[in-house]
DNA sequence: GGAATGCTTGAGCGATTGCTCAAGATGCAA
DNA sequence: TTGCATCTTGAGCAATCGCTCAAGCATTCC
């Protein structure tokens, strides 16, 4: 394995991960990606090891700029709660990647029966940001800002499952007005988590 | 192009359809397509003109599909919001889809960006669907289940939102246990939009 | 039976796939 | 400068891709 240096392989991961982003496992050739990053097939295989080594790695920064994302809302917002709920309202402002999936739900279903290796790193992924999103809800908890019998985990997938849904939709050719309003109405039943049953 | 006879035709579509859920557009070759269907390269090229031609019609059949289901929840149950609410229920249950997400949202992730074409038919199927979901909404309003105030268009594109989501959520390794979970708590959201506010 | 018609067949086309590895370029120590 | 080790390069491999079409076949009419 060739040692890289560190913003020679970041910049060649980003590159790597937008292409594969785009056309998706299959549909991008080796070829694509020696155009995307630069580099010569021999020294991608050489860093990567193969096109499937190229992916995996690639998704998992990918998984690690969500998390990154998802801390930076939770530690900039004035409440955990209200840190999730300026999480989904940020995607559909992000213009770059609007009409852009989120990247694990596309691993999932491109490779929905047979590469089990690739569906089990996504499935991975999810975890760990599902797992965050709860961190988020048991912060809420300690501070007070939601209720103690909230179940943390339910509550976490099912937010998951929302932003699954709603990165999706903005896939939707035209859809552009209307995610914004998805996006605010997924934040609005988020900050209801705020409120402490009596 | 050859005139199968109507048999021939669905069971061809029927076991393509099956082969591009499992694998995808780019991840299924022809060689898979012969084996699927049974016919040689030939019979399949006079019938479908192309393996995208193959691909849409297969997914205009899975279009039909899923608004027959749709349709069929909506008579059988006792009301229009029951119908809705029956139909998010059965995804949960749908043993043999289990672990297979949606045909339309799968279309328009592979294609994310480049095959134009493919994604307007993806984007007019998942139209179709968004529109038989308000119908059932308009159908509720007229039964007075729901208010007339309620936003048909846009409670609809929530529902399809959430439909999404949980389809997509169905394909992790290992969810089943949640994802009924999941698909009640849709239920139980679709059924809040009965109650008529004063 | 013979001729005409149209469906079925599958060998194989040129292009492209993921990937390799010998040869050249480069860096460093002596 | 020389010798050695390492890194970079890209032509090209075998396999597979989507697709074609001439030949074989069955059927139908005279």
């Amino acid at each position: 394995m060739v040692k890289l240096t560190t913003h020679d392989r970041a910049a060649a991961l980003a590159a790597g991960l937008d292409a594969f982003w785009q056309w998706g496992f299959h549909g991008t050739s080796m070829k694509d990606l020696e155009r995307a990053t630069g580099m010569h097939p021999g020294s991608i295989y050489a860093a990567f090891g193969s096109k499937r080594g190229f992916y995996v790695a690639a998704l998992d920064r990918y998984t690690e700029d969500v998390l990154a994302d998802l801390r930076r809302h939770a530690s900039e917002a004035a409440s955990p709660i209200e840190g999730l709920a300026g999480f989904v309202e940020a995607i559909a402002l992000d213009e770059d990647r609007s009409a852009r999936s989120c990247m694990l739900v596309k691993t999932l279903l491109e490779h929905g029966e047979g590469d089990e290796a690739l569906r089990r790193s996504a499935e991975s992924g999810i975890a760990a940001i599902e797992t965050e999103i709860g961190n988020n809800f048991r912060r809420a908890q300690q501070k007070g800002e939601s209720s103690a019998s909230l179940e943390v985990e339910h509550a976490a997938r099912r937010i998951q499952l929302n932003i699954m849904g709603l990165r999706s939709f903005a896939c939707r050719p035209g859809a552009n007005e209307s995610v914004a309003v998805m996006a605010h109405d997924i934040a609005s039943e988020i900050r209801k988590l705020k409120q402490v049953p009596s």
